[in-house]
DNA sequence: CTACTATGAATGAACGTTCATTTATAGATT
DNA sequence: AATCTATAAATGAACGTTCATTCATAGTAG
């Protein structure tokens, strides 16, 4: 026996393997509680309904992900002599790195994307994780824009444009991963953000 | 009684409607059968399966675009002067103009594209259509960094961020209207062309 | 008359959910 | 230490519902 909320991420991660392998509309309880090693009745009583299991799912993915992008654009770690150069060299490598471009993970993303214009619950949390992405971003941005004094570049106008970019990358790299790899994906956004801002990557 | 193509096309385009109004796992047959205000059964006669009448519907959506596409990307409209940056233009015009960027159409669109990953015949038809816009779009910077002379520039990679940037753009657009604007989508992409053929836009 | 189109009740498979039952754990009692 | 008791976790057969599909029947055109 173990503890709810071990039992809780041990199903979520199921449903993350399950959506990854047979896509949304083809989960199903008996699907994630087999994957989980478990019995049929366990999700229903860890999370009262199939809904809210799939919902906590998102969640979870979407705060994973969240959680690596502060942990690079939270302020403090901002302060420092040349390091806005270095943050943005890091949110290039985190958000084309190995761990959120996987393909479980893109798929899982993408999948609730595809059903979020149908369901409120998803539209609500895919749109809040963006505007989280979107607020950081532009924080960057603005601030490399004073600090390299560049001239005529709206740095909202940028962050909406580099996000957009890296979404498309991501659905590139899971529909069609033997056309784009990761490393021409990464050249493909870093060359996006050279052009913005020249004098802080080479 | 109608004939066979005109009642195929009555059943995809509810198809289309129940997709984007609620979503690929919870459309039935009963709901498009419904809205196309036919009976239960005529789905299965005109396109023998439910998983045939889905992946038609995404071979007509993906149809209707690659048609777009082509007649602005097409060899003889290039010929004359000038009129690469014009062909640039209404390559913009075209993927943000209101018949592609209409919720129903980018709903469908992506709704599929989240379950590309777990479905063949999908990932099918969406890398192939994937292939095409590259293929094009790539010629066409081909074409405009050669008559522009622009030094350093890549067309295959500009021409890979400039889809993958429009298919970022479409997500927002879907998930978080409220954002994004049309038209402000348009003026990040437009920036991005811009950066790469400063003579050929302005 | 023949062939094609259309209908919608019927069918059986698959689904999410429930719940009586079993199993495991921790604290209390002897 | 050993035993008992209470609480929670876990199971999976059973249930009711929903779904895609079928097909006997009816309608229509040539």
């Amino acid at each position: 026996m173990r503890s709810r909320s071990e039992r809780r991420l041990q199903l979520i991660d199921a449903t993350i393997r399950c959506i990854a392998q047979h896509g949304l509309s083809a989960t199903t309880m008996q699907l994630v509680t087999r994957e989980a090693g478990l019995s049929l009745g366990i999700a229903n009583l860890h999370f009262q309904s199939k809904e809210n299991l799939l919902a906590e799912t998102l969640r979870h993915v979407t705060r994973e992900y969240n959680d690596g992008l502060l942990a690079i654009l939270t302020p403090e770690n901002s302060t420092c002599d040349g390091c806005l150069a270095d943050t943005l060299e890091r949110l290039l490598d985190f958000q084309l790195s190995h761990g959120v471009t996987q393909r479980q993970k893109m798929a899982v993303w993408f999948a609730y994307y595809g059903e979020a214009s149908a369901r409120p619950i998803y539209q609500k949390i895919c749109s809040s994780s963006d505007r989280l992405s979107m607020q950081k971003v532009e924080e960057l941005f603005a601030a490399i824009v004073n600090e390299g004094e560049y001239k005529d570049r709206d740095p909202q106008q940028l962050a909406t444009g580099y996000l957009a970019l890296i979404d498309g990358l991501w659905l590139s790299l899971l529909v069609a991963p033997r056309v784009l790899t990761k490393a021409r994906g990464k050249d493909v956004a870093r060359a996006y953000l050279q052009q913005a801002f020249p004098k802080h990557l080479n």
